[in-house]
DNA sequence: TATGGAAATATTGTTGAACAATATTGACAT
DNA sequence: ATGTCAATATTGTTCAACAATATTTCCATA
């Protein structure tokens, strides 16, 4: 626990490192978390860290199964299916009562901006973070801080299961020019075709997953 | 808590019972929940009793301020107009690409009947819970667990702003011709104006609670 | 050899006490 | 009445303990 620490409580800061470690792969799908390994590797207390683990759980990226422990959560062909619908729902009605001005919508140019030159020096990671940053930024175009907050759940979710695949990064790349052909429409004033854009987009990039999944289940 | 245990953790079966208390008004917002007094009352330990607090510090219906305790939430005119904002999202989404033929039309159907007895008989409680009904069934029809749990999150925030109301079961009878409307729409295969009924709805209960907490503000 | 089960071990679930750090209260002097 | 400082209470966190439940080990037996 290197980071900053914004005097949060304990709890609160320990539940954001391990959701870092969650997110980046650094502890696997299906894998146990030992209370005392990790009250020992943080140096906290067994109850501080059992705080951690219950609101990570509620956010749906650990498990919890009685007296057996917590577990890093195993994405499941359902649970994508389940999160696209959300994205659906969220990213799309954002983008069709979307107005033309909105300052986030300058964010999204920014994003697909950044993608563009990431992807076209081969980084596939930045890749994969300008596309996060761009749709987050749908997300406040609904000015909701409950959907942002939310959102900032399913994409912890998301990323997850990226964490199963075994080039995940790649995914990202042939998204960014949808990307460039959306916010072209939010600025154009139609948010209603950005909106139909946008769900076709979600439903390629989810059978992308799909199949991503089952390849990687099978292995 | 006299209640049923399902064998769930302390600290979910706590947060639970406190927020049934909270939904119920029988805390009052502002109020501060100190750890001590309530591990006594509920015959818990403070860790336990802590673990609940986080829990619904993240749900939004308490506040927790460093080294001075945790409170019930004081809902604002910024978390009414967030609130109805995301309902907007999630309930006219919800209708927008509802299939006719869907199981939880007929809970909305029952639900209205329901609201439209209990009104005849003055039973004001009871069109407030059949109104719920109503709208969580509305959720339902997007067949998104993740969805369902979030709405329930902001039903209990919204349950917390009709505690400041003088008389708040009052509020829901005239929308149950409404509520009628809007499902014989679904059911004729009209979802967009369905959607854009419930819109209307949406912004006059918004309308209408802003007002309402005006009220209860001043006094 | 394989299997069933019982004892031994480890882990979680929950508690109570302890203590440092911070906030609130109260007494006192001005 | 007001500001200051000590006294008190509360939260933040840890630790140690123990009951309840899982897991593993080991042994007897078919």
């Amino acid at each position: 626990m290197t980071e900053d620490d914004e005097g949060l409580p304990l709890a609160d800061r320990l539940a954001r490192h391990i959701r870092t470690l969650l997110i980046s792969g650094e502890l696997a799908p299906g894998q146990r978390l030992s209370e005392a390994a990790f009250s020992e590797r943080f140096d906290v207390s067994r109850n501080s860290l059992r705080e951690a683990f219950r609101l990570l759980t509620k956010d749906g990226l650990l498990r919890h199964e009685a007296n057996r422990g917590v577990f890093v959560t195993v994405p499941s062909m359902a649970s994508v299916i389940d999160i696209y619908r959300v994205r659906r729902m969220l990213e799309c009605g954002a983008l069709r009562q979307a107005w033309q001005q909105h300052p986030a919508i300058r964010v999204m140019r920014q994003a697909v901006a950044d993608g563009q030159k990431k992807r076209d020096a081969g980084d596939w990671v930045g890749v994969g973070s300008a596309n996060m940053v761009f749709h987050t930024a749908i997300i406040d175009l609904s000015d909701s801080a409950r959907l942002t907050e939310f959102y900032e759940r399913i994409s912890a979710e998301l990323r997850l299961c990226f964490g199963l695949l075994n080039d995940p990064e790649h995914l990202h790349s042939p998204f960014v020019d949808m990307n460039d052909a959306i916010v072209t429409l939010v600025e154009q004033g139609k948010p209603a075709e950005a909106a139909t854009q946008m769900e076709t987009y979600l439903n390629l990039a989810e059978r992308t997953m799909l199949k991503a999944l089952e390849r990687a289940e099978q292995a």
